[in-house]
DNA sequence: GGTTGTTGATTGACGAGTCAATAAACATGT
DNA sequence: ACATGTTTATTGACTCGTCAATCAACAACC
């Protein structure tokens, strides 16, 4: 069975599984063998390759937070405008891959997380300063002095519709999310270019 | 030492510190004895009074829901017109007693809760469902068939600015927070009446 | 033969919930 | 007043389960 160069996949295996457990669980209280078995191999592996169970999560919000960030940078790619880039950062957050119930559900626990580990909290801190700076590239040209107070109000809004994503567990629509947060956006926009 | 009719004193003791230790230890990890240590009472005696670990938080839930309660109940009470009626629900959410450190981190911790524990859920949807309706009360004369569409903004908007005032950690001002709610409802509004 | 992969078994700690025992307050009959 | 029984308050000690982390050992590959 033991196959060479198993490192990366055992890895990869060992993230998807986390957020699994954590989406179906509800909550950061999986036990390592659960994750473990779920990906198919015993918790002293898991232990192996990642040390602690905090690493494990860590690496799974990593996860999310990278594939995040392509969606956004691939749909910032297409945008011309300022304000095309902004309507694309606000499309990115909501894009399926990760506006979908294991991803949500990680994002609200990991929120929570954030609350007592420090690495969780500097993992955090990036995405929203990267979320503000996105969104205040495209902004600034629009509205100038109120790009701020407009980010940030867009910002929450995407973290209120999250979480209200996560209750309703799957009944809210994509699009219908994404399109608040749009709706949104034109108001904040209204009257301007 | 026994005196009698201490049920409701020690109920609320351990309720208070419930509150207090979550919003230190920023997570639901928080063990029954040390609650019951805050409190100044053994971890048997909480059990004697709420019987799980559970039933303490949800007590603990219960009371932040009354105390948001009754400060929505007390801000409409003054309110005139239905636009009076929007703004002190909104004005309501962001009082004092409701949004602080130890409330707020409250409220993450029970939405996550929420997502395993179906009495949480509950308490959960009465809430929703409460703030829903006292907004639409209020907009529906200002804006008619909208007033579904802009509750839902404005309630995902407040979510949001909750979770982002528990990861600023105290630095997020309350008037502030209560502005940006507020600004969005002005330019809902605009236009109209 | 050393590196890499892998596991079952074990350890050590911790925590929820139970229980038996103690003590004060109250009630009742005398 | 006083003895007696009952309810309420309270805790220390204990049980039982769980879980993160470690370890010793084994398997495959180079």
């Amino acid at each position: 069975m033991p196959k060479l160069g198993a490192e990366p996949i055992r890895r990869a295996a060992l993230v998807k599984a986390t957020i699994e457990a954590v989406g179906a669980a509800g909550s950061l209280d999986v036990t390592v063998a659960q994750i473990a078995r779920r990906a198919g191999m015993s918790s002293a592996l898991a232990h192996h390759y990642f040390g602690s169970k905090e690493q494990i999560f860590l690496a799974a919000m990593r996860s999310i937070l990278t594939l995040y960030g392509a969606e956004v940078r691939g749909a910032l790619a297409m945008a011309q405008t300022p304000r095309d880039r902004v309507q694309a950062v606000v499309m990115g957050s909501f894009a399926p891959s990760s506006f979908r119930n294991e991803a949500i559900s990680a994002w609200l626990n990991f929120y929570v997380l954030a609350q007592s580990s420090a690495a969780a909290r500097r993992l955090l801190a990036i995405y929203q300063a990267r979320l503000r700076s996105n969104l205040l590239v495209g902004l600034r040209p629009i509205v100038g002095l109120r790009a701020e107070a407009v980010a940030d109000g867009l910002g929450a809004l995407i973290d209120g519709v999250y979480i209200r994503a996560a209750l309703a567990g799957g009944v809210l629509d994509r699009r219908q999310a994404c399109d608040l947060v749009l709706a949104h956006l034109e108001l904040e926009l209204e009257g301007v270019q």
